[in-house]
RNA sequence: GUGGGAGUAGCUCAAUCGGUAGAGCACCGGACUGUGGCUCCGGACGUUGCGGGUUCAAUUCCCGUCUCCCACCCCA
């Protein structure tokens, strides 16, 4: 049997009626802050994610789906091709290739399929998606206000709020300008030299090969050693402290609760200032559902202008399981089971289906062949709210019985009336 | 990529010491062609994840492999 790959899955009913929630709140949201939706391949050059994302860093060191492409063309042949590990890069790519400025298109989000190689758990897989904003544009656009880092965090406590997800967290810090990082990266590694033999293995091994990564340690034993190490806050140049506190005083006059983490950091060299967090329990080890923050450089790294950035990320697939668990019944129910007596009967009940359907009634049709206790069952197990009757004696009469299949009264209606009976008894 | 656990019917799970594979739910048909989800009867349920080995005999023991789950690594 030809199953689905490792890391791929199918997403059946009713789950897709959750994914179909889901992406109709965030266009809602997103509509109600000017976001326009953008929509960029799902393959780009490989180049693009290596200087997007960072050489060094593992989605682009292992975590890619990466292949020589082999067009008949002469300048397809050989391009290293790679399918999307996430949707920064090539938004920004758009942004320069179009020249959006100048369209005054500088808010723009996704919902879409991205790619990482990596080991699969739970919600982790290897085709997962992800749904993502980004506010980009000169600085005279006002991309590079706390204003626009506050409304995009208020902007997703709205969405959580309105997805109904209960208790979530938003972690907040400020890793600065590049020039802050350099001199914050120095001192830890000083600070780190004459303490890191007491450290876990782990932290050994980061100490060497990503410092940053020690304030991710979760041993018991190493944390008083880590509270000790210097902060990121401590190395902020007056711009980026005045930014950041811009940011808070924002978050707080709109009632937006966080908790300041300064251990939340970033790697690469383009991510400047405000970087976030919103986490859920009871997602395990990956208890993170959506992150961000700001990439003023990466315009500049990919080639283009200097448009300063902020976007984020939500984990869909994360989104969605935590919503499994509290999401009301989204199994779609029919409005009202058809069922001709006899089958002479099927053309005319076809003919009725179709005038339901037009007034937007969701309309399972059955068969005149069908026993009419057959037909009752079969709307039972579909969950329909009416079972109609199509027989001689309904379009003799031109009233046709209906019947709720709840409290099981029935009803003698006109064929005209049949879709605003429907409607009103919803 | 590393470590651990698990794979048996569509689903949830059983199968004694190694002795030819079972239940419930779900599914299909009938009893039942103008009024219900009940009931009864019948049906199909399977390459026991896959491949190899040991054995007279493997769901069971051994090896390999695949997939999922948990964690690590890492990350929006």
């Amino acid at each position: 049997m030809i199953k689905a790959v490792r890391g791929t899955r199918d997403l059946l009913p009713p789950e897709t009626q959750l994914w179909s929630f889901v992406e109709a709140k965030v266009r809602e949201v997103m509509r109600a802050y000017n976001f326009q939706e953008i929509r960029t391949p799902i393959f780009e050059s490989t180049e693009l994610f290596a200087r997007g994302v960072g050489e060094d860093t593992d989605i682009v060191a292992k975590e890619m789906y990466t292949w020589e492409d082999r067009g008949r063309a002469q300048s397809d042949q050989g391009q290293s091709l790679t399918l999307r590990p996430e949707n920064t890069a090539g938004v920004v790519r758009a942004y320069i290739e179009h020249k959006l400025w100048d369209r005054g298109l500088n808010k723009l989000y996704y919902i879409g399929p991205q790619f990482r190689r990596e080991r699969p758990q739970k919600g982790r897989y290897r085709q997962f998606f992800q749904i993502g904003a980004e506010v980009i544009g000169p600085s005279t656009a006002g991309s590079e206000s706390p204003a626009r880092d506050a409304e995009i965090l208020e902007m997703l406590a709205t969405l959580l709020d309105r997805l109904g997800i209960q208790g979530w967290n938003l972690e907040l810090n400020s890793v600065g300008c590049p020039a802050d990082r350099a001199s914050f990266n120095l001192a830890l590694k000083m600070a780190l030299e004459p303490v890191v033999g007491q450290m876990c293995a782990d932290c050994q091994r980061r100490a060497v090969t990503n410092p940053l990564r020690v304030f991710d340690c979760k041993v018991p034993g190493d944390q008083p050693i880590i509270d000790r190490l210097p902060r990121i806050s401590q190395f902020l140049d007056e711009g980026c402290r005045k930014h950041f506190e811009d940011v808070q005083e924002i978050l707080k006059s709109v009632g937006v609760p966080f908790i300041l983490n300064d251990r939340l950091v970033r790697g690469l060299d383009y991510y400047t200032r405000t970087a976030f967090e919103f986490t859920h329990g009871a997602l395990g080890a990956q208890n993170a559902i959506l992150g961000g923050g700001r990439y003023d450089g990466l315009s500049e790294a990919l080639g283009g202008p200097a448009a300063p950035g902020i976007g984020f990320a939500i984990g869909e697939d994360r989104l969605v399981m935590s919503l499994a668990e509290t999401a009301p019944d989204l199994a779609l129910k029919p409005d009202v089971y058809i069922a001709p007596v006899g089958e002479r009967l099927n053309a005319e009940a076809a003919r009725i289906a179709r005038e339901l359907r037009r007034e937007d009634l969701v309309v399972e049709l059955g068969d005149g062949n069908f026993r009419l206790t057959k037909s009752f069952d079969a709307a039972a197990k579909l969950g329909a709210r009416y079972v109609l009757f199509v027989g001689e004696n309904e379009v003799k009469s031109g009233m046709f019985a209906l019947k709720n299949q709840q409290t099981g009264e029935q009803v003698s209606v006109p064929r005209a009336e049949l879709a605003a009976w429907l409607r009103s008894s919803k």
